[in-house]
DNA sequence: CTCTAAAATGAGAGATGCCCCATTATGAGA
DNA sequence: TCTCATAATGGGGCATCTCTCATTTTAGAG
């Protein structure tokens, strides 16, 4: 006997009734972790406390995770493609390397607002788990190599300014968890251009521009 | 009997001789977890390993601090404390706000490499001990709000500019604590300016003309 | 030198957490 | 319906950490 399951990335898969249910019961255990290491940390939940949040014994852990390192792992992961996935598919018709870093930027901030489990599951994964930084960095990459082959940005691009970014996007999100207003993810967004090289004019005017040019796309 | 002592904060003080030894007894303590909380991280080290890092037993511990969390408060406040005494008295002589944090960027970066016990101390701090920030931000405020007052700086000036220079000052502080060239200090310094709304170029000079004007003050 | 308050000791109570494993329950296929 | 591989259980070993407290040691004052 076979049946359809969707996972958490919108895959669907043919499985045996056994396989399904090893995927369901997996998915419980992640989903579970989720919701509590968004509310008390990553450190601060223990494999015990995600066992029951899914209503599996102590033990039934270790048949789906080696440790729970693993969890961690596999949480972030896919917390960061779901982010990504919800990302706009309009940002990629962005021609301009700074227009899809505004947007980018804007937009990243934007859905860990509305979906604050994640948005705390980051907040503690950049903390308590560094690997977090190469998942998230990776779409930044690629846009800021694109302005810097069309001359947008004036900065050399090496680990640091990376590492700047990042650090402004943090700040970003931790911000509007706080509950700052949205006007945040746009400033975050102007000061990633500021950084990479535009004055501050410029990167206003690319980040005004980008907003309307995405909003014109929306009412085709 | 009273003898002269010096603390930590070169302050000197008359102390009778049982006064004198439970001041060396709590700097012991508090030297050992700066020790170790800057190798292992403040989590990571444990109030019997400071006990034992201070040739003490486990209980004396209890008897200088009411818990884990004063020391930790303590030896954070201890070490930005001395980081802001090592600080160029220089500093306060650069009349442009704009100068005082190019120049105060770059040397917060450079001590906190040059004595990276504190520098690891301090990156710790940031992700264990949240209100380190505020023992960080105090002196930024200051040159900040002067050079809005000048109006060296376009940017309006609330909680998210200040967590971003602090985001941006950490990442250097962790950057050149993992072996990047003092370039970096520099670098950190000019996104600053540039995040509070200088141009790249006017940045660098401002940078540049900074590093000037201290050393010409070096050499009188 | 003696007395005594202050300083220091260190065993251990009490909590918590990770992970293992002997055992039991389940349900798909024959 | 029966079988047995797979799934799930949950008690507990082992390690670690915080903090307490009855006791011992130390050293200054007289």
């Amino acid at each position: 006997m076979q049946v359809k399951a969707v996972d958490m990335t919108g895959r669907i898969s043919s499985l045996s009734p056994r396989e399904a249910k090893r995927v369901r019961t997996r998915q419980r255990l992640t989903e579970a972790a989720l919701r509590l290491m968004s509310e008390r940390g990553i450190n601060g939940t223990s494999v015990s406390e995600i066992a029951t949040e899914a209503e599996l014994a102590n033990g039934t852990f270790y048949l789906y995770f080696k440790d729970k390192s693993e969890i961690v792992a596999a949480v972030c992961q896919a917390v960061t493609l779901a982010m990504h996935n919800d990302m706009d598919s309009r940002r990629l018709s962005l021609e301009q390397g700074s227009a899809r870093v505004a947007f980018g930027t804007q937009q990243f901030i934007e859905i860990a607002a509305s979906e604050p489990t994640w948005g705390r599951l980051l907040m503690s994964a950049f903390t308590e788990f560094e690997a977090i930084k190469d998942d998230i960095s990776c779409y930044m990459r690629l846009d800021v190599a694109l302005g810097v082959d069309q001359g947008c940005f004036t900065e050399k691009v090496d680990e640091f300014v990376i590492d700047t970014l990042l650090a402004i996007l943090r700040a970003g999100i931790e911000s509007r968890l706080n509950g700052a207003k949205a006007e945040v993810g746009a400033r975050a967004a102007e000061y990633h251009l500021r950084v990479l090289g535009m004055s501050a004019a410029e990167a206003h005017r690319v980040r005004i521009e980008t907003d309307k040019v995405v909003e014109r796309q929306a009412n085709k």
